[in-house]
DNA sequence: TATATACCCGACTAAAATAGTCAAGTATTA
DNA sequence: TAATACTTGACTATTTTAGTCGGGTATATA
């Protein structure tokens, strides 16, 4: 059970961007630098977010990426949404034709991976970016 | 992020099991055949609860595993670790050598996995092998 | 207006993890 | 002694992950 890197490399992203001036442009190459993530894979990953309008982009020289909210407004769930890394711990869907149907009682565990699921789902809804970045300059 | 096949079917495997009287062995057959997991991957996993002492072995005809504890004992924690699939979201460590490493700003989201860790583990942590079969004789 | 910067986007690929299978046993009971 | 059932290590196909590559387009600024 281990998390991606892509959402990870998302959250991390998006957190870098929230610690400068909101309003001007922070380039994929900074953040790459900065966190050390491939530029490549940055540019994947903020397609995305931009699609989900998370982000904007800012072409051209001087361009980059703009955060479309206030980082307190941006919550984690809807950062792992747009890299479309859904949080769903089982491939055992409701109506699915094999396995774990509704009537028998084969899935003994079934509702036990959909709580699991919503218990995490709820980490990820209570949390936003600016959470991450109280946390880090509280201890500074 | 998702749950793999075998701490989803050790926890299926077990919840199985608990369903018939705890003393008399129970074989890998009768499982695979009831929850529909293929036999030769029960015996893989079914060696390492063994190894985890969540079970024990009976060998020979009418043969089979038995829980080595009350049903209410057996924390969901303690399958997961056996089939030694540790709730770890992320691979970056304290001391590794690359990337995130204590002493400089990168790795902000660092506490937010640890963070994330702890409460799934917690959820594991809180449920017990007779919760799940609780849930389902209510319904019934 | 040339050039550098930076986003855009689909296709591709190496490597790792997953989800099993296979073969060749051993122990026990009926 | 035959059948049942656990034992164990090695092997393998498939899928997923974590990127890379190539060839764009848009914009600012010198």
């Amino acid at each position: 059970m281990k998390l991606n890197t892509k959402s990870r490399y998302a959250v991390m992203a998006l957190a870098d961007m929230s610690k400068f001036p909101l309003d001007s442009p922070v380039s994929l190459r900074d953040i790459s630098l900065r966190q050390s993530i491939s530029l490549l894979y940055l540019e994947q990953i903020f397609l995305k977010l931009k699609k989900n309008e998370i982000v904007k982009s800012v072409r051209g020289s001087n361009g980059g990426y703009v955060l479309r909210k206030d980082p307190k407004n941006i919550k984690l769930s809807e950062i792992f949404q747009a890299v479309d890394q859904k949080v769903k711990t089982v491939g055992c869907k409701k109506d699915s034709k094999k396995g774990c149907n509704g009537k028998s009682a084969k899935c003994i565990t079934h509702e036990l991976w959909d709580e699991l699921d919503l218990y995490i789902n709820n980490f990820f809804e209570n949390k936003n970016l600016s959470d991450l970045l109280m946390t880090k300059e509280r201890r500074n």
